[in-house]
DNA sequence: TGACTATCGTTAGGTAGGCTAACTAACATC
DNA sequence: GATGTTAGTTAGCCTACCTAACGATAGTCA
């Protein structure tokens, strides 16, 4: 096996390890974990529907019932684009910002915690890391 | 915010954004990413449900479910403990190996191109990171 | 030995989050 | 203004997680 192979087969694996236990606070936060990352993109400033699916890499469908879920709890608005109707503006109300901000904590806490244990190297190289994964999954 | 916490939230998010990456893959390997990743701990040797469901972090019933799976179609056999009739012992089939290593495959892929494409450093980068992640999952 | 208690796994039922296919409404073009 | 394109929604399906409740076996100890 590569070099690259098998550190992309540790990846991986760490990746699904990981959102498995970030997976258990959900139930603390009250927002589920897709809902608060597509909130995130909001963060930027209005966005259309469209953006946020391809923002957050899931097919309009998908972010269109995250949405709507979204909205019936207040997390965002729709507001209708002016110039074309098609469109859907989507915006962060108060509320999501104060949601954003709590549910992060919660879903954070636990691998930050475990973060530190590893002491400053080993957050160094975990952020060097990252710095590469967003570069990857971008082009 | 603090250093430990920005890394601990950007990590998180390229996890996820990562394995929404790797999911589109499965219709191809035929094989859901789950049960690959539940039969890879098969690799060493057989285990008991109890013992992968520890393994893979989810609970009981999930790993259940899986397993049952994963046995109606052949990838691995359920074999009784001879000493204790309530565990479940767990083996790999021949076309649970062939499977496993072929699903893996397709998998990986596509990171592995990716990754590739950061070059040596990047490479260098994400491979001590993962060492921290796994230690930080373990403890 | 017989009655608790603990452990292993399964079943039942619920939720989240992803997909495709098929649709409506609105825009663009010629 | 007919035709095709684009944005978003609805419907229906699937995987994968969970908790609660249960059955069956094993272990303990009066």
């Amino acid at each position: 096996m590569s070099r690259e192979r098998e550190v992309a087969d540790r990846l991986h694996s760490a990746a699904i390890h990981l959102l498995r236990r970030v997976r258990r606070t959900d139930v603390q936060t009250g927002v589920p974990a897709a809902q608060l990352s597509a909130l995130s993109v909001l963060m930027g400033g209005p966005r259309t529907l469209g953006e946020m699916a391809a923002a957050e890499q899931v097919r309009p469908p998908t972010m269109s019932k995250l949405v709507s879920d979204m909205e019936s709890v207040g997390l965002l608005r729709r507001t209708g684009d002016p110039t074309d109707a098609r469109v859907v503006r989507l915006d962060m109300t108060p509320k999501g910002r104060r949601v954003l901000a709590k549910g992060r904590d919660l879903r954070i806490a636990d691998i930050e915690r475990r973060l530190r244990a590893q002491g400053p190297h080993g957050v160094a190289a975990v952020a060097s890391a990252v710095d590469v994964i967003e570069r990857m999954l971008r082009e």
